[in-house]
DNA sequence: TTATTATATGAGTATAATTGAATATAATAA
DNA sequence: TTATTATATTCAATTATACTCATATAATAA
C-alpha cells in the first residue's frame, strides 16, 4: 500500500466508479460490468488495479470473484477514506450509477440471470 | 476542482515531492526546483498541473512566481488535506526532501544566490 | 532603450495507461 | 470425462502523460 499507487489508482474514472459501487456493498465481477455497462475484461482489470493498490480485496465464492473495500484501508487510510466516501456521493456519474446499482439490488436478478440474458438485465435497468 | 483531476494531479511523484514542500511553506519555482533537484521547465509543469486541479495557487512578486497551497482546497477538500499532509511526512523520498529544504531556509541562500551560482547552493545542499 | 533573467510554453520523443478482441485459466455442471 | 462459464490475461492499437531542449514571454536592471 503505496502512497503514490493509492492515488494513481483512484485517479481514474471507471475505478472511482466501481470504487462508489464498492463502498454500498460487495460485488461480483458480473455485476461490475453489468451495472456500469463496462466490458468485463476492462472490468476486471481496473479491479486488479484497485487490488494491486490495496483498496480492495477479492474471495471466489462459487465461480464467482466478489469484491470489497479492504478493512486494512479503511483502518490505515481512513481520513482518505472518509472524504472518498463523502465526495464521491457528490460525483454526477457516480450518482447515476447507484441508481443503477439500487435498481439492480431490488430486482430479484442474479448473478444466474446475468449469465443467462444479459441483455434483459441491461434492458430493464436503462428503462 | 474536481475529484478525479485532483486525485490524477496527486498521484505522481514529482507532484507529491512539491506537495510536501509547499505544505511546508510557499516557495517560488527556483526554490522548488533546487531543492527537488529537477528542471526549470518540468516543475513549472508540475505545478501548472496542481494549479488546474485547484490544489495551489500562485502570484508573481517581482521576477518570481510563489506557488502555494490554495486556501480553498484546505477547506473543501479538508480531509484529503489532513490526510495528504500526515502521509506525505512519512514518505521516503518527501523526507529527504524535507530536509533538503530545512538545509536550504537554514542557510543565508536566496532566489538571487540562486541566479548568481545555482550549482554552488546545490553543492552546498548535497553535502 | 537594451540586456538579463524567472517562468511558461511549444515541439518532439519516450514512456506509461487504457482499451477491445481473443484466448487462457479455473471452476462448475452435465 | 466433456461442456460450459466467470474471470484473468495476452496482444496490438490507441491515447495520455512526462520529459528534454529550445524558445517565447514578462518582468527587472542597467
Amino acid at each position: 500500500m503505496n502512497l503514490i499507487e493509492v492515488f494513481k489508482a483512484i485517479g481514474d474514472e471507471n475505478r472511482i466508479r466501481i470504487l462508489n459501487l464498492l463502498i454500498k456493498e460487495e460485488l461480483c465481477v458480473c455485476e461490475i460490468e453489468t451495472v456500469l455497462d463496462i466490458t468485463q475484461s476492462n472490468a476486471s482489470r481496473h479491479l486488479n488495479k484497485l487490488k494491486s493498490a490495496g483498496i480492495i480485496i477479492s474471495y471466489k465464492k462459487a465461480q464467482w470473484v466478489y469484491y470489497q473495500i479492504d478493512a486494512n484501508f479503511k483502518d490505515r487510510y481512513n481520513l482518505l477514506y472518509q472524504f472518498l466516501e463523502s465526495e464521491i456521493s457528490k460525483n454526477p456519474q457516480c450518482i447515476k450509477d447507484t441508481e443503477r446499482l439500487c435498481k439492480y439490488k431490488n430486482s430479484s436478478f442474479t448473478c444466474e440471470q446475468l449469465r443467462e440474458d444479459k441483455s434483459q438485465v441491461l434492458e430493464y435497468l436503462k428503462g
